[in-house]
RNA sequence: GGGCCCAUAGCUCAGUCCGGUUAGAGCGCAUCCCUGAUAAGGAUGAGGUCCGUGGUUCAAGUCCACGUGGGCCCA
């Protein structure tokens, strides 16, 4: 529905209505899908979304997520790329399974087996699409244009394929090797978990904390043959598979007199491990226990002597801060310990614990019991054999498997590794070129992170997930790594549509090597983070199609999550595309910060320390929380403490001032009935008044700060100008303007017409600076001052290109004097609150006192304003302080403290002691001569204070004076502008509209008011549309009213 | 234990990159004003050992070291 002219907004909005109105408009003119297809394909913009979710409920971190992600895609759209959006669900992985588990009441992978893998996996793929309404919901009301129905899903058959091609890649380039790696791994979910999912559920445990000795078999140099190594560990059950005892190389033994022989710990450990009287005999430096051979304190493994083991060896990371400085060595269950026996050539691995976290027949003592439980067991045995020397407990940090509460182990386990370490230089460089905001992430946190960069262990032996497409002959050690269907098909004649493990483990074919044997797929599934770095390739199922599509948009532009996804996506993006292309995979990125509860803790939902996120934009309105979220450190990837009070400011200081103006502008618009063909007749800018030029370019000011900051990607740093902005609209422009709006038509409406169209002009731009940010006030306002009236304009905001700066309007200078003139004001209305001179009470004359002739030149341009808002007849300005003020100096320290050095503080106290006349003569241009030093007027901040008793207020170069005496004249014109604004109350309290005119009878008994009235009767009449009777006696149907403390009675009616 | 980040008013945060002597804003509080944007708006005021200790410097909220507390990531 269109109009001739504007419609009257109403004054009290609904936002969160406004947001639903929006959303269905959205919907019938297909706002997103017109966004991006209104800009050419060959201008194309890459955002990558994700990593994306199945799991789980949204909170206040994917309303963060969702703001960045659409903010960003929204401004470059209006900058007239093509930005496609495409919604990603990450499907695979543990946190899907430990659900499903959960929910067929399946306790770990026997059961799944047991259950069948296919069925395991059917529900998991079920799982996913039970999810998805909670997300398009809660991504819908937050105004997150993402394209859902064109999505991409990692369970896809072609994202899959695609990342077959990926491990295919790599694998053809000699980066993926299969090894063992001691790795967190949890025996209830019995697979090993990434790093990443190890340290997600540290627990304080007591753990037992004991102390045994071992024999040196031999004399080997400092030791004697009968000597004993001591050796500390919490984890007893680990003694079994002890290979070795390691030494710091550098680190000073000490060879100790025990009751009966020998002992060597570290010599700064002798005194806890042993009394502060503990003799010590000698001491060698750890390098020369190296080579000496013991016996260790079980003999289930004896036999690998032979090998090597059962030797002192130097290893990086012994430290001397808890135990007894020599650290016993047990391969299979301690990284360090696998690489420093490894470093010596012993490359042997026993493990005598099964997948479930159970003893084998090798240690026959325990067998069948858990590694934990067996600790008591293993503790008896050693007291038994002589071999404990102390035991006792501690309480300590230790990891549990965040899904099935057990207490992980490290074990080494059968894994296949991508070989990141070679490639880490070029990780660096590479990083090197990317956008990162803020800064420091990228080059601090993440450069460290790549330059320290080891193997990415990509393996996981669970069920639902990619597959590792590596297929091996059960008889000889042939291989093949398929690279797609076609290429499994090649091999084994079958094409399956889907590439789970249930389905492909069932394709074997004939091993052409050997002749014999058959091949089957390793058992293994892939990282699910594998999954997120490929997804530049899997969303386009490249290169399996798209390919000219990929090669243009990769890498991607922008991309964003919070800072715990430095080690996450980030990362395998950037690994996947550097070992694949060379390349990064991103160009910019925006790192976010943590949303904490208002209590300064985690969000947690059994504390409920935090407002349901819906409730919150039910309340105030998508925009609002979007303003919050954006205006805030999040963006610089610190954390904030979420308070819905600051969703409210928001409202408060953005929505409803813009909305207000907006109203404002409309409602004097119908009024006049203003249309889109007057304000085009409107007089051109540079015709205009000064301070619709002024406003212009404070507005385009603005413009170029917001597009600087989009461009750099410095989201926090977008809404903080708009607010100044807002402060110099409403409380400036519009305030200062509003006469001009409401006074009649008359033959020459230039000036009025200028005003509206100014109004107009700022508006429409200003809700497109907006748009990224609140695209749904904005839209609103887009359809009822544009759309509503204009049925050829563009259908929504978020179609219209962004304004970019027209610098030809900028006005630098006058926007410095305007400021000057704001703060003069601000000054005077200072002085009169001091003086309890109420603004209505008109004064004499005001004096402004400074020597700067920007200042002066600000006052003469300006008389009119600033007598009118100063409420004074006239207004001086003078470079003379007279006797209101005195001219003090202090140093310019920026200037001189180089110069002078220690000099400066002996200088900066004679420049305190300089009194005014001194100054006086340095500002007329003289020199002053402090403490030796000869300084000038550009070595000093002059600075004017008032003097005692004067009615003076000054701040820096300025200083506003006024003169306060009232005579008759002053008295009667305030009260006059006293009884205009009582009048206009009453008509508020009477409902009248704007233009109604009245019939007003007045009566009151106090000479001084009658006087007033009598005098000013015109202009009281002209201002509230009156016909102005005086009554003898007080008005039956009249309201009594206080004018500066005197009575007076008013009856209006309606004409 | 390691890397990175943070600590400023009762609360939420600017200011720290690039050191300059009176450390700002909003909220809240107090007092007041205005109101032809009116279920708004504005002004003024009180409120600070700039986490601590040491150092560098003529000068430190700002730079450096150490410590304390918190966050993220990694062990």
């Amino acid at each position: 529905m269109t109009t001739e002219h504007f419609v009257r907004l109403t004054p009290s909005p609904d936002f969160s209505g406004t947001d639903r109105e929006m959303l269905d408009l959205w919907d019938d003119i297909d706002a997103f899908g017109e966004s991006v297809r209104r800009r050419p394909e060959d201008n194309e913009y890459a955002f990558y979304d994700g990593p994306p979710f199945a799991n789980g409920r949204p909170h206040y971190g994917h309303l963060l997520a969702s703001t960045t992600k659409d903010v960003v895609p929204r401004y470059w759209t209006m900058r007239g790329y093509r930005v496609e959006r495409r919604w990603g669900w990450d499907t695979h992985g543990l946190p899907a399974e430990m659900n499903v588990q959960k929910q067929l009441g399946l306790n770990g992978p026997a059961d799944i087996l047991e259950y069948g893998v296919d069925r395991f996996n059917e529900a998991c793929r079920a799982l996913v699409s039970d999810t998805a309404d909670e997300w398009d919901e809660i991504i819908r009301r937050m105004g997150r244009w993402v394209d859902m129905e064109n999505d991409y899903s990692t369970m896809d058959t072609s994202f899959m394929e695609s990342v077959w091609w990926v491990f295919n890649q790599i694998y053809q380039k000699g980066l993926v090797y299969q090894s063992v790696k001691v790795l967190p791994y949890s025996w209830g979910a019995t697979t090993p978990l990434s790093n990443f999912e190890a340290g997600l559920d540290y627990r304080d445990v007591d753990d037992p904390s004991i102390t045994v000795r071992v024999p040196v078999i031999a004399a080997h140099g400092p030791m004697a043959g009968d000597d004993h190594l001591y050796l500390w560990t919490t984890t007893p059950w680990t003694l079994p598979s002890n290979l070795g005892v390691a030494v710091g190389a550098d680190v000073p033994y000490a060879r100790v007199r025990t009751a009966d022989g020998f002992a060597w710990v570290a010599s700064e450990l002798v005194a806890s491990v042993f009394d502060d009287d503990a003799e010590v005999v000698a001491t060698a430096p750890g390098s020369d226990l190296v080579g000496a051979q013991y016996r260790p304190v079980f003999d289930y493994f004896a036999e690998e002597r032979e090998r090597g083991a059962f030797r002192v060896i130097t290893s990086p990371d012994v430290v001397t801060d808890e135990g007894t400085g020599l650290v016993h060595m047990a391969p299979a269950y301690g990284e360090a310990d696998f690489y420093a026996l490894r470093a010596t050539g012993f490359d042997v691995l026993v493990d005598p614990v099964d997948a479930q976290g159970n003893f084998t027949e090798a240690v026959p003592d325990v067998a069948g019991m858990n590694i934990k439980d067996a600790d008591t067991d293993l503790i008896r045995l050693l007291r038994e054999n002589g071999s404990l020397v102390s035991e006792g407990r501690m309480v300590h940090s230790y990891p549990f498997c965040y899904r099935t509460g057990t207490p992980l182990m490290f074990k080494a386990v059968p894994t296949w590794f991508v070989e990141v370490s070679s490639m880490s230089q070029r990780l660096v460089e590479l990083n090197d070129t990317i956008h990162w905001v803020p800064r420091s992430v990228g080059r601090a946190r993440f450069g460290n992170w790549l330059a320290g960069a080891r193997d990415w262990a990509i393996s996981r032996n669970r069920f639902w997930g990619s597959c590792i497409p590596i297929w091996q002959c059960d008889v000889c050690d042939h291989e093949v790594c398929m690279g797609s269907i076609d290429d499994l098909e090649r091999h084994a004649g079958e094409r399956p549509d889907d590439l789970h493990k249930h389905i492909v483990d069932l394709i074997t074919f004939d091993c052409t090597a050997c002749g014999e044997g058959t091949m089957t797929r390793v058992p293994e599934v892939l990282d699910v983070w594998f999954d997120s770095g490929s997804m530049p390739y899997g969303q386009l199922h490249y290169p399996f199609e798209n390919k000219e599509r990929f090669e243009s948009s990769f890498p991607a532009q922008f991309i964003s999550e919070g800072l715990d996804q430095t080690r996450g996506w980030f990362y395998t993006l950037h690994v996947l595309s550097t070992a694949l292309f060379d390349s990064t995979s991103f160009r910019n990125c925006v790192v976010s910060g943590m949303i904490l509860a208002e209590d300064g803790r985690k969000m947690s939902k059994s504390l409920r320390n935090y407002p349901d996120p819906m409730d919150v934009i039910n309340e105030f309105g998508a925009d609002a929380l979007r303003g919050y979220l954006l205006d805030s450190p999040l963006l610089r990837a610190e954390p904030i403490r979420f308070s819905s009070s600051g969703v409210r400011n928001v409202v408060r200081t953005v929505m409803l001032p813009l909305w207000h103006t907006a109203s404002f502008f409309t409602t004097y618009a119908e009024a006049d009935g203003i249309t889109l063909a007057d304000l085009a007749a409107a007089p051109p800018v540079d015709q205009r008044p000064e301070i619709d030029r002024w406003i212009i370019s404070v507005l385009q000011s603005l413009v170029a700060d917001v597009n600087r900051h989009m461009e750099d990607y410095e989201l926090s740093a977008v809404v903080t100008p708009t607010l100044g902005f807002i402060d110099h609209l409403t409380n400036w422009y519009v305030r200062r303007s509003r006469r001009r709006f409401w006074k009649e038509r008359t033959d020459d409406d230039t000036d009025k017409m200028a005003a509206f169209a100014t109004l107009y002009e700022v508006l429409s731009v200003f809700i497109r600076v907006l748009a990224p940010v609140m695209p749904f006030v904005t839209e609103k306002l887009h359809q009822e001052l544009v759309v509503a009236l204009d049925p050829a304009s563009v259908p929504s905001v978020h179609l219209s290109d962004f304004p970019l700066a027209d610098t030809a309007v900028i006005d630098t200078d006058l926007e410095d004097s305007m400021t000057t003139v704001r703060s003069i004001i601000g000054l005077g209305h200072s002085l009169r609150k001091r003086q309890e001179l109420r603004v209505r009470q008109p004064l004499r004359s005001a004096t402004v006192i400074s020597r700067d002739p920007k200042v002066e030149r600000a006052v003469r341009d300006h008389v009119a304003l600033l007598t009118e808002e100063l409420n004074v007849r006239r207004i001086h300005v003078t470079g003379d302080e007279g006797e209101l003020v005195s001219l003090t100096a202090k140093p310019d320290f920026r200037k001189l403290g180089p110069r002078l050095g220690q000099k400066m503080r002996e200088v900066a106290e004679g420049i305190a002691g300089l009194d005014h006349t001194a100054v006086d003569s340095v500002v007329e241009g003289g020199t002053v001569e402090v403490a030796g030093e000869t300084l000038g007027l550009s070595d000093l901040i002059i600075e004017r204070k008032p003097n005692e008793g004067t009615i003076v207020e000054a701040a820096g170069s300025l200083a506003v004076a006024c003169d306060i005496v009232l005579d008759e004249d002053l008295i009667a014109d305030g009260l006059a502008r006293d009884v205009v604004s009582r009048i206009q109350q009453l008509r508020r309290d009477a409902d009248l509209d704007v233009s109604d005119r009245i019939e007003l009878t007045w009566w009151s008994d106090d000479p001084t008011l009658i006087e007033a009235v009598g005098a000013h009767e015109s202009r009281i009449a002209a201002e509230t549309l009156a016909t102005m009777t005086r009554s003898d006696t007080s008005p039956t149907d009249g309201v009594e009213v206080k004018v500066d403390g005197r009575t007076m009675a008013v009856a209006l009616k309606m004409k």
